[in-house]
RNA sequence: GCGCCCGUAGCUCAGUUGGAUAGAGCACGAGACUUCUAAUCUUGAGGCCGGUGGUUCGAAUCCACCCGGGCGCACCA
């Protein structure tokens, strides 16, 4: 076995090099496909270390009996040398028990690679651009775009480490109705700083208080030029203007998360640049453009309803319900048609995309997914395109639901909620629980119960962890690697848990699903926690040994690789690895 | 009416992409602090995996239909 190849890389390599074997052999036909052969650790310990499915899922396409071609297996498997042993199980499993010295290997592997541990090359350096949060830039973030922001960043993070460049992109929607609405709410409060008395913010506007610095910088700046002036005016100004200093604030925001943008890209810079026309000159060359009518809507019908003609993407031949017009009648683009091209400007700089969206936006994926592989599938080779929904966090203060609203500025933001219960308690709440089902998110539960967050539980393992070793250095003992040959099965069960990290990267990764990597944190640190009280009763089971220094040093080894797994982990989600609690 | 998501212990949720006897936390019962940090651990009880059919060696997982909840269904964003 080579020097610091995990454990899980190397017998992945294994069962398919007994597979080579066996197809050199002439036991097994060759050219079968293998994507499903797995090899993992069987659910019930019992059955052994590692598990394979290889017989059952190969017998059929093989023409084989599964038993059959398990036998031939087992005796190409039994010749690796870290295999003490390999049975077959019922229908065809084959369980591997492995030496316990090729599981203290792995503890090598995890001090060589250190913060590398768990990293891969799964994904070849292709580039993979995620777009997440692309909020609105008309106010502060707010809780309502906390899960999106937090299961993406997770989600960049580890498809880094599983080997992808990644650009991290936020898509600012500054070329709608939306920031015209800014820009005239900016001007009141603009007025407001003059010293005029606006009394309520009239209808429709936005109310929130964060737009008086902006009337106040554009007052300082612009004195009264603008505040008796016809709004064609100022308009694009204070547009221009308010959206530079929401973009600031959410910045701003989304830093308290941790969360950091590689690139911002501007829907009106994109139009400006003559993209939609782009895109739709192409469209129709192809016939996925044409001039029809709108369908009437599904659900209810609005009063002033009329059919108008409109250009129209021909979604309906990727599957969706009804073709989608990309300009409106005023002759703008719709925020698709903006939409399609933004996305084929993403193709053009990465191998694969990843949205992350709202849930209420799940009625527009089809047109969007659609656009994407008309557009980059001309050549056939369409470029994979993605979107993941996080289903809607719904806020609960005191058991009862509480609704935001923007308009209205009763929103909870996000620099309030962190203020009050901290990052890393925010970020693992998110990513505790699988994206596509809806949460609760009750902050009552959670400032009060901020104990019980398993957020705590995890970063608890590594604090014992390092003021172990703190200890252990006051007393001049430190973590060796010369004795693990001492450590039993208590530890070798922690470095088993521990050993699962680089493939649940990889299987995270491909699944783009960062909270199995929260899920794998909380039972680790489970395994560290129940075996860290085995010492309450028996200071023999202690890491730190008084009268034997070379346990110590294996067990304090150990405890060091368990902490880098954890760290590393802890590292994916964004999570610090506090030093003490 | 149509589309998407969800339904697993009393509650909040996992379940390694179809694997072996379905698992955690909270709450409830019984225990462990003179400690390398008890924000911890050990242990008990708790299940029609929403329902019914189907696919196969094998289903909580895939398919169909139903039931229940959420989101969406304008040229908005």
């Amino acid at each position: 076995m080579t020097d610091s190849k995990t454990l899980h890389a190397a017998f992945a390599g294994h069962v398919s090099a007994a597979l080579d074997a066996l197809e050199a052999a002439g036991t097994l036909p060759g050219g079968l496909n293998r994507a499903n052969v797995a090899v993992e650790p069987p659910r019930d310990p019992a059955h052994g270390d590692l598990a394979t499915n290889a017989a059952m899922v190969l017998a059929k396409p093989a023409g084989m009996n599964p038993r059959a071609l398990a036998e031939a297996l087992v005796g190409e498997l039994t010749k690796i040398p870290a295999v003490t042993s390999a049975e077959i199980a019922g229908p065809g499993f084959i369980n591997l028990r492995l030496s316990g010295g090729a599981w203290l290997e792995e503890l090598r592997a995890i001090a060589a690679l250190g913060e590398g541990y768990g990293r891969s090359s799964m994904g070849a350096g292709t580039t993979v651009n995620v777009e997440y949060v692309s909020a609105n830039p008309t106010g502060p973030m707010h809780m309502g775009h906390c899960r999106g922001a937090v299961v993406g960043d997770a989600l960049a993070a580890l498809l880094e480490a599983a080997g992808h460049k990644v650009i991290r992109e936020y898509y600012v929607n500054d070329a709608g109705a939306q920031v015209d609405v800014l820009a005239r709410s900016a001007h009141v409060r603009y007025r407001e700083a003059l010293g005029e008395a606006v009394g309520e913010i009239p209808e429709g506007l936005y109310p929130g208080d964060y737009l008086i610095p902006i009337g106040q910088e554009l007052a300082k700046e612009f004195g009264d030029t603008y505040a008796k002036a016809a709004e064609g005016e100022w308009l694009v100004l204070f547009r221009t203007r308010a959206v530079a200093a929401m973009l600031v604030m959410i910045k701003a925001d989304l830093a308290l998360l941790g969360i950091h943008h590689d690139l911002f890209s501007s829907e009106a810079e994109l139009q400006a640049a003559g993209k939609p026309a782009e895109a739709e000159a192409w469209l129709r060359a192809h016939d996925l453009v044409y001039d029809g009518h709108l369908e009437a809507p599904k659900g209810k019908m609005p009063d002033d309803w009329e059919p108008v003609e409109l250009p129209l993407f021909r979604s309906t031949n990727f599957g969706d319900d009804q073709d989608r017009p990309i300009k409106k009648s005023d002759g703008n683009w719709t925020y698709f048609g903006a939409d399609l091209a933004y996305h084929y400007q993403k193709a053009q700089s990465a191998d694969a995309l990843v949205d992350i969206w709202g849930a209420d936006h799940a009625g527009t994926v089809k047109r969007i997914k659609a656009a994407v592989a008309a557009m980059t599938g001309a050549d056939g080779n369409p470029t994979p395109f993605e979107v993941k929904l996080v289903q809607m966090v719904q806020l609960m203060k005191g058991g009862q639901p509480f609704k935001m609203s923007k308009r209205a500025g009763n929103f909870v933001t996000l620099a309030d909620v962190v203020e009050m219960v901290g990052k890393d308690v925010v970020r693992f709440t998110m990513l505790t629980r699988k994206p596509d089902a809806q949460m609760d998110f009750d902050f009552d539960k959670v400032v009060e119960a901020s104990k019980d967050n398993p957020v705590f539980y995890v970063q608890y393992a590594h604090a014992r962890i390092r003021s172990t070793l703190r200890k252990a250095a006051g007393e001049g003992m430190a973590p060796s690697g010369d004795h693990l040959d001492l450590l039993g099965e208590e530890e070798l069960a922690l470095v088993k848990l521990a050993a699962q990290f680089p493939r649940l990267v990889e299987a995270a990764a491909a699944a783009r699903e960062p909270h199995r990597v929260a899920f794998f944190l909380y039972d680790l640190a489970g395994a560290l926690h129940g075996y860290w009280n085995l010492g309450n009763d028996k200071p023999e089971k202690r890491f730190i040994v008084a009268q034997d220094g070379k346990l110590t040093g294996a067990r304090l080894y150990l405890a060091s690789q368990i902490g880098q797994v954890v760290r590393n982990g802890l590292a994916l989600l964004g999570v610090e690895a506090v030093e003490e609690m």
